[in-house]
DNA sequence: TCATTAAGCATCT
DNA sequence: AGATGCTTAATGA
């Protein structure tokens, strides 16, 4: 299957990044284990494996601080993996499904094995690593550049962009986006993404339905995306 | 301008 | 009844 590189170059939410679907055929050379939603798949610490590759379902990254903060990292899906190659001692990441899911997990020995067999895989691993590099080095630049309301726009307008699928004079991106799911990614304060959205669906620049946004105006949605502030 | 806190309402399970 | 999601208002940085 060819993969839609153009579109990962895009990519507006920490979902997945590049699927390693070829590691499938190798999934019996590592554990393979279930999880029930809500569960704990990494915890803090965990230094085991080298990768873990989620088969179905989906996970969520966290990173805890010293002081017990959280913030969310990165979601994985099917075919994403959780790279720990270069780990240190400080970096507490730990991982929760967020859906009932199976994930494979591979030890250095395993994935040298891999290697051995398809290098393929190996430059299919590289490319995963630097589409999160590429996201967050974009999550650098855009914090820096555009302040909380307007960075909600800029999500919405890329959302649309990447994955907006024409209807009629409007765009649907169908996505279970809640506020607070908005809150995360985007690190803004989710009472201020309560009024951004209600500012934007007022303004009739956008709609929001279970399960999907409507994007109705892009061209005042891009417009906005330029302002220096949104009220 | 935005984060924080608090309080209240709606919907779902 | 409790959890989840959203809104509004007050306050302070």
């Amino acid at each position: 299957m060819e993969y839609d590189f153009l579109n990962e170059g895009t990519r507006t939410i920490p979902d997945t990044f590049y699927p390693v679907e070829k590691l499938q055929r190798f999934i019996h050379l590592g554990i393979v284990k279930s999880y029930a939603k809500g569960s704990a798949v990494i915890l803090p610490g965990d230094k085991e494996y080298l990768l873990i590759y989620v088969l179905s379902g989906k996970v969520q990254i966290n990173m805890v601080t010293e002081e017990g903060r959280q913030r969310l990292v990165y979601f994985c899906g099917k075919n994403g993996i959780m790279g720990r190659i270069f780990q240190t001692n400080n970096d507490n990441a730990y991982a929760t499904a967020i859906e009932k899911c199976r994930v494979c997990f591979f030890s250095k020995e395993q994935l040298l094995t891999i290697f051995q067999t398809d290098c393929d895989i190996y430059f299919e691993i590289i490319k995963n690593g630097f589409s999160k590099t590429l996201y967050f080095m974009k999550q650098t630049v855009e914090m820096e550049l555009y302040n909380p309301a307007v960075r909600i726009v800029r999500l919405l307008y890329g959302l649309c962009i990447s994955n907006g699928i024409p209807v009629g004079d409007s765009y649907e991106v169908r996505l279970e986006l809640s506020q607070k799911r908005i809150s995360e990614i985007s690190g803004v304060h989710f009472v201020t993404v309560s009024k951004v959205l209600a500012f934007l669906i007022k303004q009739k620049i956008i709609e929001k339905k279970k399960g999907k946004v409507i994007i109705h105006d892009l061209d005042r949605l891009k417009e906005l995306t330029f302002e220096k502030r949104l009220f």
